[in-house]
DNA sequence: TGTTTTATTTCGGCGTCCAAAAAAATGTTG
DNA sequence: CAACATTTTTTTGGACGCCGAAATAAAACA
């Protein structure tokens, strides 16, 4: 309730909720999209009618799959994103890694790749300009011009400033305050976000079913380090600068294991994967945190002699599942989410964590506070990262080009993409 | 983006705005409230006619405090809420009192009155009317009739259910799951609802000064108990069954002192009055926690204490400074808000809280995600949580009453009220 | 009294929505 | 295979709310 409202604003939330309508079903026929959005018929011949002048929107050639395939009565023709409308490019950025991803208005992924770029010396200047110039090569692979993107989001480990552009921090940086975004912005003259990837991963899974997840939940993250994406009303929730759900940071013990962010006793001291490792080869509080990745089969070696039944490294799991559950008791305490997601590479080890993560969440919070709760394990899908920042950067499209049509921005920024 | 958008939603939220602009800014002749909302003239002189002609809003006689006292031109004639088109109800439940206030749709208080109703022992059935009761008895007094007031806001100290109107928890019961909104509701025939306490001192101070807390910000109540209200995005957080933001019982220590809610280590059982007192007077984790309210000299006499060099009554006090500050510095990690607001009487020791508590929240929380945020401590008016509670009760029915005109819903439901 | 200034209202036009009617495109049936 | 049935889509006409511009109102000023 900030905006005044007129016929603008009834034409951008419209045409929102039919693009919005596409994205959630594929390819619709004008009746269908009447029925998902609450418009009238009349409506939806009007705005689609626009939306396709604008080259936004395209009619299906053939059915794939003729929903109904047999029936009486005018065929319905479907409708569906001009895919080659513009494209965004979603970065990822890990150790010494940058993974690059290219896709088109539909949200296919037309090119891919990952590029090593040294992160963990960086200098501030150069880094930002190492990822324009590797955005810059994989666009020329692709043969999509720089003004066809529309725009370009970065997903980094760490905390992100989503106002001024820059990795915050990150443990894949030895410095701090590195810009990213304006500088790729400036190289390339293409709008360009950067946001915590944890955030990614939950705009991800609000893109795959967004019913399942359009309440309040919270998506953890947990491998190389710990990280949280927070769905409140059905939005990831980005805080004021984009630093917010910092779960990994968050102190569960005072006084604790060193963390890689330089504190004691963060969660994820406790439970990444050098975390881990630490408890289990020795006393944890007196080792340093590592900065290295950590191979993965030697975390299988270990997940291996915890179900064997080496104590040590079962305490080691039992130790990340309390730090995990208290944690997520305190999250509970504080926003009360209908939906717990566990992600990432340590769910592997779910069955050797879940037990304390249980016990701790009973011991650390009142039984009315936590009646309400699910928690779900969901299967790593290695790129749930990259697939996030792209339904990310599309949503915002949607919201922040596409909706605006003849009249708006739309003249003047469209014209600029195609 | 969840609702189609019509005419309907363009007068509803355009009458919306002028509200807030009044309810904000005080009376408003219509180029003011033009400049206010960002409409123009024509659309206010339009807008004002129809909130006149549906009685929400009236010209005012006279101008106390000609602005601009005087000058050439046609003088402005300014607008206001009809003070007499509804009324609403505000109730605070604490142990064994009922506070009632009865505002008219400005927000002045008519009427206020403290009733014993008894609370600890209170039967499930029981309370719901014995509160609805005392309602009826306060607006008989005040001669306002059950048909003109338009809302009943309950607030409760405790974790109350907003969907299902009931107070899930809370330390003024013996039992748990009492239901009262449904009750009051149905007896008085009054729409009402419940939330936390902690949540309507937000709403209040959102009131109050829009500018100021409309970012993100946590407001934390120190007293009797802990309780918070989150601001996130301007709006007050209450997730989805109004059981957020429970500060109080968010685990600070595994295993440490017994807290109300039957666990152990909660931020409440180290910084509520009764574990401050705990504290300084032995051993606390032995101890079990208190259910009665202490008084106020008992408080200031250990405040002395402490102040006085007592090292026991000191140490009291630092102890709930590091409880409150680690709770602050794990919040601050997930939500990252710009500001936080100390309030309610247990700021009155805040001389003896601030040090251990800054001290925790640096300890706590790497710097580049605190280096952002105010904490300020708020004086206490210790009717923060009525005015509050009015001035949700009021935005409620702005939003859900007075926003629909002619056409809409408002035929009935003003009908039922005025 | 006429002029200037500022607030408010009136008028005509525009954009969007919708309901109802018309048109389009196909299957069904005698 | 022509007429009918059925479903989707478009067209038409009316309503509503906004806005800019012009008109009107109400005061101070000269």
């Amino acid at each position: 309730m900030r905006e005044k409202a007129d016929s603008d604003l009834v034409r951008r939330q419209n045409r929102q909720l039919v693009l919005e309508a596409l994205r959630q079903h594929g390819p619709l026929a004008r009746i269908e999209l009447g029925r998902h959005t609450g418009l009238s018929p009349a409506s939806i011949t009007s705005i689609s009618a626009q939306l396709i002048a604008d080259g936004i929107l395209q009619e299906v050639e053939e059915q794939q799959h003729p929903v109904v395939p047999m029936r009486r009565g005018r065929p319905l023709t479907q409708l569906d994103i001009n895919p080659k409308i513009a494209y965004v490019v979603a970065v990822k950025i890990s150790i010494d890694g940058v993974e690059i991803a290219i896709a088109d208005s539909r949200g296919n992924i037309i090119n891919r790749g990952i590029s090593r770029i040294a992160t963990y010396d960086a200098e501030a200047s150069n880094f930002g300009k190492a990822v324009a110039a590797e955005i810059a090569k994989q666009l020329k692979a692709s043969r999509v011009l720089p003004r066809q993107v529309a725009r370009i989001g970065i997903a980094v480990q760490g905390v992100a400033d989503s106002q001024a552009g820059t990795i915050v921090w990150s443990p894949a940086f030895r410095r701090r305050d590195i810009p990213v975004a304006t500088i790729v912005q400036d190289e390339l003259g293409i709008a360009c976000s950067i946001a915590n990837d944890a955030n990614m991963i939950a705009e991800g899974l609000i893109g795959t079913s967004r019913d399942r997840y359009s309440g309040t939940a919270a998506v953890v993250f947990i491998g190389y380090g710990v990280g949280m994406g927070l769905i409140l009303n059905g939005q990831v929730y980005h805080g004021p600068t984009g630093a917010a759900a910092e779960f990994g940071h968050m102190n569960h013990l005072p006084g604790g294991p060193l963390c890689r962010c330089g504190r004691r006793g963060c969660v994820e001291a406790y439970a990444a994967d050098y975390s881990i490792l630490r408890w289990a080869s020795g006393n944890a509080s007196s080792l340093p945190a590592s900065f290295s990745g950590i191979p993965e089969h030697e975390m299988q070696s270990l997940e291996a002699a915890a179900r064997g039944g080496d104590p040590q490294a079962m305490g080691a799991y039992a130790k990340a599942g309390e730090a995990l559950g208290y944690g997520l008791a305190r999250m509970m305490a504080l926003l009360s989410p209908t939906r717990i997601v566990l992600a990432g590479p340590g769910t592997r080890a779910i069955d050797l964590i879940e037990p304390s993560l249980r016990q701790a969440i009973e011991d650390g919070l009142v039984d009315e506070l936590r009646r309400n709760v699910e928690i779900e394990v969901v299967p790593i899908h290695t790129d749930m990262i990259i697939k996030g920042t792209i339904e990310g950067a599309l949503r915002q499209l949607d919201r922040e080009v596409f909706a605006y049509g003849s009249l708006g921005k739309r003249q003047v920024t469209l014209k600029d993409i195609a």
